[in-house]
DNA sequence: CAAATTTTCCAAAGCGCTTTGGGTTGCGCT
DNA sequence: AGCGCAACCCAAAGCGCTTTGGAAAATTTG
C-alpha cells in the first residue's frame, strides 16, 4: 500500500493525502481524519525511503566508532552513552547510524557521510589531543557535537564534564587524608580527558608543594587487566603508594583485585579514587558507595548530547553550544587516612 | 555533483556511468576507467537515498534494544557484540541501525520495519523464553538471525553457544573438586540461556545423587552489584556455600568483593567459575587466567551472526541456518579443592 | 449581488538513482 | 556483400514521496 493507493481509495489526490499525514493547515479537519483513518486502516506506513529522497533529510544520526585494533578503549562507556543518545533519538523520530571504521578511514567515512548526506549530523565522541575530525566535519559543514572537548574548546559545540576540576579535587580529598604518595592510573593521554585529569593531579599536589612521582604515574587503555596489573608493579616496586587516583571504575577493580592479593584492604590499608562513568551495571551504590568517586552519569550525557545535537540540526547557524558539566565527588568505604 | 552531471560531463548516458560504477559488464573496460577516473576526480559519491528508493534495498540491518526500564542488563555484552557485528556490515556494505524501543513498542517497531521495508534484516538478541519476536518476524517476513535460542529451537536461524553442556561441565569440574554446596548466581531466568545454564547445574549434580539447595541460587540482571549483595547473603548464611558458579564475570567480580570484604581467598578458601564472554575490558588472561571460566567470544559472536545474517538476506529463502558453538572450560586462579 | 478573499484541493514536476527494452556499431563468417 | 552476433551504449520509465503553482469551491466583503 502506497501513497497513490491509498489516495485512490479515497479518491483523493497524493497530495492532499500527504498533507493531511503531515498535518498541513490547508487541509479540511474533516478530510485529515477521512485520511487518517483510511491510512490506519490499511496499515499504512510511508515509504521512508521515498520521504528522504524527496525531502532531502535523513533523519538520521551518525556515530562514527573509529577502530583502531584497541577499540576496547572506549568499548565500556559506549554502550551507556549510545543507549542514552538512542532513548531520545527514539523519541524525536531520528534513526541512530552506528558505523565501525578503522580508523585511518574515519576521514574518508564523514566524507561520504557528507557528500550524499546519509547523516543529517554526527556525534564525536572521546577526542584526542587536536582531533581532525573537529576540523573536518566543520570544513564539511555537517553539523556535530562532541562529546568531550579539545584544543581551545572554541567554535565547536561541545558537552564535557569538568576532568581537571574533579581530578584536583580528588587528589586533594586524598591529600587532605594525609597521603603523600599517591599513583594515578589514568586513561591514555591522547586523549584530552585523561590529559585534564592528568594536569588536575599535578595542579592538586603542585598546591602543595608537592610533584607528581613518574614511577606512580601510569596510562594506557582503561581495562580492568592494566588496573591490576600497574597497581600490582606500583606496590610491589620501591616506595610504593598508599593511594590510588584511577580514570575508571574498571581500572579501580583492578587495583582492586592487585590489592586484594597482597592483602591489602581498601579504605585501611590502602585507599583508591576512581571516576565513576555509573555505568549501570558496575553501580557503585549497591550496599553503600563501595569506591569513592567523582561520579558522572554517560547515560545522562548520552541523553543530553543526543538533545542538542537535535536542536543544532534543526539550527544549523545556531552558534555552538557548549556545556560543562560539574562533577560531584561522592565518598565511599574505598578511602581512609594515610596509614602509618 | 550528481549521476546525471557526471553523465553530461563525460558525454555518456546516466545509464552507461551508472552500470560502469557498480561494475555491470556491459560496458567497455576502457569506458568503465574513464568514468571511475572522472567521478574519483569529481569526489562523487552516488546518493545513497535515491540507490536505495530505486532498488527497494535499504542495505541495512537493524538491530532493536529493548528498553525494559532495566535495559542494562544486557548492557555490558551489548556493546561487544555490536563491535563485532559492525565490522562484518561495514566490510559488506551494510549500515547498522539501532534503535532504542521501549520493550511495549518493539512489536510495532519490527512492524513498521518490515512495512516500509527499512531493514533487510534484523538481529535479535537475548531471546526470552517463547519470544514472540520470532513468530512475529516470521510472519512479517523478515528475515531475522537470533543469537540465543528459545523454544523448540526450529524453523528459524540461530547462533548459540551450549550453555547447558558449558555449565553441565563446570560443575562437574567444582564436583570433582570435593565441593558439593555450589552456589549458582544466574542471569536473569526469563532469558533461554539462563535456564540452559540451570538446568546444566542442576543435571550434572543430579547426576551425583546431588541436588540444587534453594537457598543457592539466585538470578537476576547480572550486575556486579547483585553479585555481591548476593554472595555476601550466602557466604554469611547458614551452610554456606564452598563454591561458586556465575552467569559472568561482571557477577563474578561482585563475588570476588564480597569473598575479599569476609577475608576469603579464592581458589583457596572459596571457589568460582564463571562464564565469560571475553569483553574485551575485562580480559580474564592478563596476568594468568583470573577465573576459572567457560569462556566464548560475544565480539566473535557478533561477527559471525553478521555473516549469517547477511547470508540469509541474500537467500530468503535459505534454510534455517543453526550453529552451535562449544565453549571451552579454561582453568584460573578462582578455583581449587573443597576446604576442609 | 458581484468582487475579493480564503479555504480546500489537485496536476505535475521533481528528488537521484536503477533498470528495462531496445538501438548502434563493429566484427567474423559464409 | 550481406548476415548474424556480440559488444557497447542510450532513452525513458519507474521507485514513492514532497512541494510548487495554480484552480475550483466556499466564504466573506463592499
Amino acid at each position: 500500500m502506497n501513497l497513490k493507493e491509498l489516495a485512490e481509495s479515497l479518491n483523493l489526490s497524493p497530495t492532499t493525502v500527504s498533507r493531511a499525514l503531515n498535518g498541513y493547515p490547508e487541509v479540511r479537519e474533516e478530510t485529515r481524519n477521512r485520511v487518517m483513518a483510511a491510512a490506519k486502516a490499511a496499515n499504512y506506513a510511508p515509504n521512508i525511503r521515498a520521504r528522504r529522497l524527496a525531502t532531502g533529510r535523513a533523519m538520521t544520526i551518525g556515530h562514527v566508532i573509529p577502530l583502531t585494533g584497541r577499540a576496547e578503549m572506549v568499548n565500556p562507556i559506549f554502550a551507556d552513552f549510545l543507549i542514552g543518545a538512542g532513548e531520545v533519538y527514539a523519541a524525536e523520530g531520528y534513526d541512530l547510524l552506528l558505523s565501525m571504521v578503522p580508523e585511518s578511514e574515519t576521514e574518508s567515512a564523514f566524507r561520504q557521510m557528507a557528500a550524499n548526506a546519509s547523516v543529517d549530523g554526527v556525534m564525536v565522541q572521546a577526542p584526542q589531543e587536536n582531533d581532525p575530525r573537529i576540523g573536518l566535519l566543520t570544513e564539511l559543514g555537517l553539523p556535530f557535537l562532541v562529546h568531550g572537548r579539545t584544543g581551545d574548546a572554541q567554535g565547536y559545540s561541545w558537552l564535557d564534564i569538568a576532568n581537571l576540576r574533579a581530578f584536583r579535587r580528588a587528589t586533594e580529598f586524598l591529600l587532605d587524608l594525609g597521603h603523600r604518595r599517591i599513583a594515578l592510573i589514568n586513561g591514555q593521554e591522547s586523549f584530552d580527558f585523561a590529559r585534564r585529569r592528568r594536569r588536575g593531579f599535578e595542579e592538586a599536589l603542585a598546591a602543595r608543594d608537592a610533584v607528581a612521582l613518574p614511577h606512580l604515574m601510569a596510562s594506557d587503555a582503561m581495562t580492568e587487566g592494566f588496573g591490576y596489573l600497574t597497581a600490582g608493579k606500583m606496590l610491589d616496586g620501591p616506595a610504593p603508594p598508599t593511594a590510588f587516583l584511577v580514570s575508571s571504575v574498571i581500572l579501580a577493580i583492578g587495583v582492586r583485585r592487585a590489592a586484594g592479593e597482597r592483602g591489602l584492604r581498601m579504605g585501611r590499608d590502602i585507599s583508591v579514587i576512581c571516576h565513576d562513568d555509573e555505568l549501570s551495571y558496575l553501580n557503585n551504590d549497591v550496599g553503600g558507595p563501595a569506591f569513592t568517586a567523582t561520579r558522572s552519569s554517560i547515560r545522562a550525557a548520552g541523553r543530553r548530547c543526543a538533545e542538542i545535537l537535535i536542536k543544532l540540526i534543526g539550527n544549523p547557524d545556531h552558534p555552538p553550544i557548549q556545556e560543562l558539566w560539574d562533577v560531584d565527588l561522592t565518598v565511599g568505604r574505598s578511602t581512609g587516612p594515610c596509614p602509618g
